[in-house]
DNA sequence: CTAGGGTTAG
C-alpha cells in the first residue's frame, strides 16, 4: 500500500485510500494512521471505516469506532452504523440503533429507513415495521422511491401481500426495482398468478425487465407450470441478452427443472459462461428431484473440481446419497464437512440426521442429533422416522416421550407414529395416538383419519375402525381402501366387498390399490361374479397393465374356481415378474395339474427370471397336490444346490407334505427325524393330518405325542391330535387335551363352509341347526344316504371326534358344514349345474368320499375349495385323486 | 432497495 505523504492534504489521501481498500489488513492499517494523524474524531472518516469494517465482515470493529463518536447528533454515522448491522445479518442490532437514536432524539433522514426496513423484513418482524412505516410518514418520506421500494420488499418478506400491493399502488412514481419487488413477493409467496399479472403491466407499461425481474418472472412461470408463458420470457431474454447474467441463467435452469425439461436444463447449463454456486446447487438439486440420483452425484464430483461446494451444495448431494441409500458417499461428504469447518445450521443437520437414517446408519443418525444445539421439529421428526423406519419401535416411543417434554408433535410426527401402531399391532399405543390427535386439532384431517382407519383394523379393533370410518366427513379413495384391506380376511370379506359397491354408489373413483385389496376378498369368498365385474371395471380404467394387478387377478381366478381364467390373464399379460409366475405355478398346483405346473417353472427359468424361496413353495406343493413325489424331491435338492437357497420350515413341511399325502408315512417321519431345524407344530401337523386320512394309527399316536409336546399355542394341531385319540377309542387322552386347550384359552376354529347363490353369500357351520330351509336340507340328506348305502358307501366314523355312540357319530358327520352347503346348493339351483364350496378347514375324509357319491348320484359337477386347494368332484370322482 | 439453490410424512 502507498500513501502519498507528499500530498498536503492527508485527509483526502486517507479518504481515497479506504475507498480502494481491498483487505483487512490494508484496512487496519489505515486506521491506525488515522489515528497517528490525529483524524479519528473525522465523521465523515469514521463513517467509512466502520462500512468496511462490515465490508470484511468484522461487525465489532464497527461497533468500536462507533461508540467512540456516539456523542454526535448527526443522522450521517447512525445511519452507517445500522446499515453496517443490516449488512452483517445483525437485524436486531440495527433496530436497537435505529431505537437509540429515537430516544435521543437524533432525527433520521431519507438515509435511514431502507436499512431500518431491511432489517424488519429479515426479521420478519411486521409489527415493528409497521411502526417504522409509520415513521416514515410523519417525516414526509413516503413519496420516495427507494424507501417505498424496501416497504414494499419489507411486507412482502411478512406475507402481508395486501400491504405491499397498497404501498406500491401509492407511490407516485416507480422504477424498476419496485415492479421487481412485487413481483418477487408474489412469488415468493406462491402467489404465481398475481405475480405474472404485475409482470405483464410491466411489458405493458413499456419498461424494460432487467435480470432481476427476469429471475423472478421465470421462477413464477416454472411455479405455474406454465410452459408456454416460460417461452416467451425465455425468447425475449435470449432476444435482450440477459442469459449472459448468471442470475438469469440460473432462473431458466430452476424453471425448466420444474417442468421437467431436462434437455434444456442440459443445453443451458453447458452453454453458461459463468457458473456460480446457485447454478450449481440447481442443476444438482434439480437431477435429483428429477430423480436421476447418480446424474446429481456425478455433477457434485465434477464440480469439486474446480469449485468448492457451499453448504447448500453439500446438502443437495446429501439428499441424493439419502434416497439411492449411498451410505459411503454420504458418510464421505459428511467427513469432508467436518474435516472442511463448515458450520451446519439446522436445515443442514436435519438433512444429515434423515441421511444416516435412511441409509440405515441409525447411531450417526443418532449422534448428529444429539450434538445439535437447538433442536427442531424436523430433527424431532427425522430421528423418529429414522428409529421407526430401521424397526427400533421402542426407541421411537422414548424419543417421543423425550420430544414431547419441549416440543408439541406436529402433523408429520402423528403421520409417522402410524407405522408404530401398524407394526406391533399396540391397541394402547392406537388409542393414545387418537386422543393425542384429536387434542391438537388433527382429528378431521384426511390423512391421519385414513390411517386410523387401517391402525385399528391391523390392531384387530374392527369395531373402532368402522366407527372410525363411519364418522369420517370426507372418504377419499384411500379412505375407502383402508377400509377394504381392512376387510382383508375371510370373517370379513363379504362386508368388504359391500364397501367397495358403497364406495362406487358414491362415486370415489377407485384406484390401484382398491382393487389389490378387493380382488382377494372374492377369493376369500369364491364370490365368482363380483371378481369379474372388478376385472371388468379394471379394462374400462386401463389398469390390465399394472403388473401387480394382474398378478392379483391370477389368485382370484385361481381361487375362484377357474385356472381356464387365470391362464388367460397370465398369457395375456406383457410383463410377468416373478410373482406372476409364482401364482400361477400355484394356481396349476391347487387344481391337481403338477405337471403343467412343472413346465411354468422351467418357462419362468428360461425367460430369465431368478426363483426365490416362495416359487419354490408353490411348486412343491403344485407336486404334492399331484402325487409327483420323485419330481417335487428333485426341486427341493434343485433349489439347495443351482439356486443356494438355505431351506426354511415351510420348504420341510412341503416335502412332509409331498410325501405324506402319497402315503409315504414312514418316509415322511424319517425325513422329519433327520431334517436340521427342529421340527414344529407344523411339521409334525402335516404328517398327522396325513396319517388320520391313511388311517395308519400307529404313526399318528407317535406324532401325536411330538405335537403335544411341543406346548403349541395353535388350537388346530390339537384338535388333530385330539381327533386321533378319539379315532382310537382313547377319551381320556380327548378329554385331557380338551381341558389343556381351555387351559390355555384356545378354541377350536369352528369349520364353516359357504357358497354364492344369485349374489347372496350362505354361511353354515358344523352341526348348524338354525339356517334357511333346513328341513329340506337334513331330508335331502337323509335320501342321499339311502342312495349312497346302495351304491356300497359306509359311514367313516373315524373322522368323528366326540364321545357318542355310532348312530349319533354318523348324525354328526351328517351334520358337517360343507355337506349341508352342498345340500343347500343342490336345493337351490338348477339340475346340472356346477355347485362352487367354499370350506376354511380341510376337507373332512368322510366328506370327501360322500361327495364324490354326491356328485355321481346328482350328476352334478361340485368344486370345493378347503384350506388347501381345488377338490372337482365328477361322476364319482375327485380331481385330487385323493392327494388332498 | 429488488434475484436465484437446501429439511421430516403421505
Amino acid at each position: 500500500m502507498k500513501l502519498n505523504c507528499r500530498s498536503r492534504d492527508i485527509y483526502t489521501s486517507i479518504s481515497n485510500a479506504l475507498s480502494s481498500t481491498a483487505n483487512k489488513k490494508d484496512l487496519q492499517k489505515l486506521h491506525s494512521l488515522l489515528i497517528t494523524f490525529g483524524l479519528s474524531k473525522s465523521l465523515f472518516l469514521s463513517g467509512k471505516l466502520i462500512s468496511k469494517y462490515s465490508q470484511f465482515k468484522d461487525p465489532n470493529s464497527s461497533l468500536l469506532i462507533f461508540r467512540e463518536n456516539s456523542l454526535t447528533n448527526n443522522a450521517y454515522l447512525w445511519n452507517t452504523i445500522i446499515r453496517a448491522m443490516t449488512h452483517n445479518e445483525l437485524y436486531a442490532k440495527a433496530l436497537e440503533f435505529y431505537a437509540e437514536m429515537g430516544k435521543l432524539q437524533v432525527k433520521p433522514d431519507s438515509y435511514t429507513f431502507p436499512s431500518v426496513i431491511n432489517a424488519c423484513g429479515s426479521l420478519m418482524d411486521l409489527g415493528k415495521g409497521r411502526v417504522v412505516h409509520e415513521h416514515v410518514k410523519e417525516l414526509g418520506f413516503d413519496s420516495d422511491v427507494y424507501i417505498n421500494n424496501t416497504l414494499v420488499d419489507m411486507y412482502s418478506r411478512c406475507s402481508e401481500l395486501g400491504r405491499a400491493r397498497e404501498v406500491f399502488d401509492e407511490m407516485p412514481s416507480r422504477d424498476i426495482v419496485s415492479w421487481n419487488s412485487l413481483i418477487s413477493g408474489y412469488t415468493s409467496n406462491g402467489y404465481f398468478k398475481e405475480a405474472l399479472e404485475v409482470y405483464t403491466q410491466l411489458r405493458i407499461g413499456g419498461l424494460m425487465p432487467d435480470s432481476f425481474s427476469f429471475s423472478s418472472v421465470l421462477l413464477t412461470c416454472g411455479g405455474l407450470g406454465e410452459v408456454e408463458e416460460g417461452q416467451i420470457v425465455h425468447g425475449l431474454v435470449e432476444k435482450v441478452g440477459a442469459y449472459k447474467d448468471v442470475i438469469v441463467s440460473n432462473g431458466l435452469l430452476s424453471m425448466y427443472f420444474k417442468f421437467d425439461m431436462l434437455n434444456n436444463c442440459d443445453r443451458i447449463f453447458n452453454e453458461m459462461v459463468r457458473k456460480d454456486s446457485v447454478t450449481w446447487n440447481t442443476i444438482i438439486c434439480g437431477y435429483c428431484e428429477s430423480g436421476f440420483y447418480e446424474e446429481s452425484i456425478n455433477l457434485f464430483l465434477e464440480m469439486v473440481d474446480s469449485f468448492k461446494p457451499d453448504i447448500l451444495t453439500i446438502t443437495s448431494v446429501l439428499r441424493a446419497c439419502t434416497y439411492v441409500g449411498n451410505l459411503k458417499l454420504g458418510r464421505y461428504v459428511h467427513n469432508y464437512m467436518i474435516s472442511n469447518g463448515y458450520k451446519c445450521d439446522n436445515i443442514a443437520s436435519n438433512i444429515i440426521i434423515n441421511m444416516y437414517a435412511k441409509c440405515g446408519d441409525v447411531l450417526h443418525s443418532r449422534e448428529v442429533f444429539e450434538s445439535m444445539g437447538n433442536h427442531d421439529l424436523v430433527s424431532w421428526n427425522s430421528l423418529l422416522n429414522g428409529y421407526i423406519e430401521n424397526g427400533l419401535y421402542q426407541e421411537a416411543i422414548d424419543l417421543l416421550r423425550r420430544m414431547k417434554k419441549s416440543f408439541q408433535p406436529d402433523f408429520v410426527t402423528y403421520v409417522a407414529l402410524f407405522s408404530i401402531c401398524t407394526e406391533l399391532a399396540n391397541v394402547n399405543f392406537t388409542e393414545e395416538l387418537h386422543c393425542d390427535i384429536i387434542k391438537q386439532g388433527f382429528g378431521s384431517t384426511q390423512i391421519l383419519g385414513n390411517a386410523l382407519v387401517g391402525a385399528y383394523a391391523k390392531c384387530g379393533k374392527m369395531e373402532d375402525s368402522l366407527k372410525q370410518f363411519e364418522t369420517m366427513k370426507v372418504r377419499d379413495t384411500v379412505t375407502w381402501n383402508s377400509i377394504i384391506a381392512s376387510c382383508g380376511n375371510s370373517k370379513t370379506s363379504s362386508l368388504g366387498l359391500t364397501m367397495l359397491s358403497r364406495m362406487r354408489k358414491e362415486g370415489i373413483m377407485p384406484d390401484v390399490p382398491t382393487f389389490l385389496s378387493a380382488l382377494p376378498l372374492c377369493s376369500y369368498l369364491i364370490a365368482k361374479r363380483q371378481g369379474k365385474e372388478m376385472h371388468g371395471c379394471i379394462l374400462r380404467l386401463g389398469f390390465e397393465s399394472n403388473v401387480p394387478i394382474g398378478n392379483a387377478l391370477i389368485e382370484m381366478y385361481s381361487n375362484t374356481g377357474s385356472l381356464k381364467n387365470s391362464i388367460l390373464v397370465f398369457e395375456q399379460m406383457k410383463t410377468r415378474d416373478l410373482v406372476s409366475w409364482t401364482a400361477i405355478i400355484s394356481a396349476y398346483g391347487m387344481f391337481g395339474e403338477g405337471r403343467k405346473a412343472l413346465i411354468a417353472f422351467q418357462n419362468m427359468k428360461a425367460a430369465g427370471i431368478f426363483p426365490d424361496h416362495i416359487v419354490f413353495i408353490a411348486v412343491i406343493y403344485a407336486c404334492s397336490h399331484s402325487g409327483l413325489v420323485q419330481e417335487g424331491k428333485a426341486c427341493f435338492e434343485q433349489m439347495k444346490k443351482d439356486y443356494n437357497i438355505v431351506p426354511r420350515i415351510e420348504h420341510y413341511a412341503c416335502v412332509v407334505d409331498l410325501l405324506s399325502r402319497s402315503g409315504l408315512l414312514t418316509e415322511a417321519e424319517e425325513f422329519i427325524t433327520s431334517m436340521p431345524l427342529k421340527p414344529d407344530a407344523s411339521i409334525w401337523g402335516v404328517l398327522l393330518s396325513a396319517c388320520r386320512a391313511s388311517g395308519d394309527m400307529k404313526i399318528a399316536e407317535r406324532v401325536s405325542e411330538h405335537v403335544l409336546e411341543l406346548d403349541t399355542n395353535d388350537p388346530g394341531y390339537y384338535v388333530l391330535a385330539s381327533n386321533v385319540y378319539a379315532s382310537l377309542g382313547k377319551w381320556d387322552r380327548v378329554r385331557k387335551i380338551r381341558t389343556s386347550l381351555k387351559a390355555k384359552g384356545l378354541k377350536k376354529e369352528p369349520g364353516i363352509s359357504w357358497l354364492e347363490i344369485r349374489n347372496k353369500v350362505y354361511y353354515f357351520g358344523a352341526g348348524d341347526r338354525f339356517f334357511e330351509q333346513r328341513k329340506e336340507v337334513v331330508e335331502l340328506l337323509d335320501d342321499l344316504s339311502g342312495l349312497m348305502a346302495k351304491e356300497g358307501y359306509a359311514a367313516d366314523v373315524r373322522f368323528v371326534l366326540h364321545d357318542v355312540g355310532e348312530d349319533e357319530k354318523v348324525d354328526m358327520l351328517c351334520g358337517h358344514s360343507e355337506r349341508l352347503a352342498i345340500a343347500f346348493g343342490l336345493l337351490n339351483t338348477k339340475p346340472g349345474t356346477p355347485l362352487m364350496v367354499m370350506k376354511n378347514l380341510r376337507v373332512c375324509g368322510d366328506c370327501h368320499t360322500v361327495t364324490k357319491y354326491i356328485s355321481k348320484i346328482m350328476k352334478r359337477e361340485i368344486l370345493v375349495r378347503d384350506s388347501n386347494r381345488f377338490h372337482l368332484f365328477r361322476d364319482g370322482s375327485c380331481s385330487c385323486k385323493d392327494h388332498w
